[in-house]
DNA sequence: TTTTGAGTTAAACGTATGTTTCAAACAGTT
DNA sequence: AACTGTTTGAAACATACGTTTAACTCAAAA
């Protein structure tokens, strides 16, 4: 091993790019120069862009995805049959991605950016993927939001679900460019953070609306 | 002139597939096909497939436009010195939408995945192009904004506007395929209707938050 | 020392893309 | 009917892409 693994180089370029330029419009010659790596490594280690894509969708969500378990796991030992309310079941996704995407803000980019493209890319083999891969989690979450909304038509509350996705994957993919135009028209800077702050009572707010 | 002139033909086959696989995944081999065009009429009539993406952009945006200022205009002769409530601002730029789209649900679609583009394209050209063309509707509408949440920040504000807009891009964009998990899941037929009835209440429960 | 096998490299391959070319067809005018 | 400017058509162009190949490196095992 050199400095750094070859893998990881790539991964962290390919991250790098893809939150900044998208999937399609980025290339693995692109990729591969900025990890400063031959062409072929990309190939040789993930087999295609296509598993590239899926391996740095992978690196973000496995850990996120055992942050979020875990977590609801020692709360429901500790608290067992408590309802949880929407601000708390958001607030246990909002720590788990701060803790895995700690040090790196453009990971939460890349990784919404690509939610937003699983669920609109007409073919949506990443959707596939997505939902095959963290099904269990999706459910518990899901569950969870039905016991803090119960008097939410399933219907409704699997479109208000939705808004709320559309809303974090829309401005935390955005961020950069959001928090630059704050900069630009009101002199004040915002740190996710307080964006994040910002976000998750709007967020409540909404799907208990009525 | 043949049957249908050939820059609408053109206009009309990318707007469905840009809508349906994104912009850079779709040649214009394959929209020149599908409108029964040659090749070359993209370069000729347009000059570039960027200038195409525009047009098509432009072709939805004009009318909508100019739809939202007029209708406002009207109100704003009828009922002078009124404060909209944010139901009814929505509810302005929802009819707008509804109106210009009609008859053709994929354009609604491919305008909102635009927009999504335009916000989180690092380079940007899109957006430039948005907030240039349309600066002054889009002031208009956030004066409106502001006089109907007039205890929220304006920073505050920026940001649950775009929350707003984020969850509508979303879910309007990713429409055809939330559509088909709603009929897989629960057995039940949205309409789009249906839908951004879903989707008003929940913005306005958001932006007014707390 | 020799062998092995994973990792790297430079080069090439095949294909798909946006764009350009230039001759042919067309429509409208004189 | 002849001319003119505009629009179409088939083909080619140049380039960029993802992928594959085959020779090479080099550390660890035999």
């Amino acid at each position: 091993m050199a400095q750094v693994d070859t893998v990881t180089r790539i991964l962290d370029a390919a991250e790098e790019l893809f939150a900044e330029h998208g999937f399609a419009e980025t290339s693995l010659r692109t990729i591969t120069a900025r990890a400063d790596v031959n062409l072929a490594a990309v190939n040789y280690h993930f087999g295609s862009k296509k598993a590239l894509i899926q391996a740095v969708f992978a690196r973000f969500l496995t850990p996120f995805y055992k942050m979020v378990e875990t977590s609801l796991d020692v709360h429901e030992k500790n608290h067992p049959d408590t309802i949880l309310s929407i601000e708390d079941i958001l607030k246990f996704v909002a720590r788990a991605m701060a803790s895995v995407t700690e040090g790196d803000r453009s990971r939460l980019a890349i990784f919404m950016r690509l939610l937003g493209l699983a669920y609109n890319q007409g073919q949506g083999h990443l959707r596939k993927y997505l939902q095959t891969e963290y099904r269990s989690l999706f459910r518990r979450v899901m569950a969870l939001i039905a016991k803090a909304t119960p008097d939410l038509q399933p219907v409704e509350r699997f479109w208000r679900f939705h808004f709320m996705l559309g809303s974090a994957a829309f401005t935390l993919s955005s961020m950069e460019n959001l928090r630059a135009i704050v900069e630009h028209d009101f002199d004040t800077k915002c740190t996710e953070e307080e964006v994040v702050g910002y976000l998750l009572p709007f967020l409540a707010a909404g799907i208990r609306a009525k």
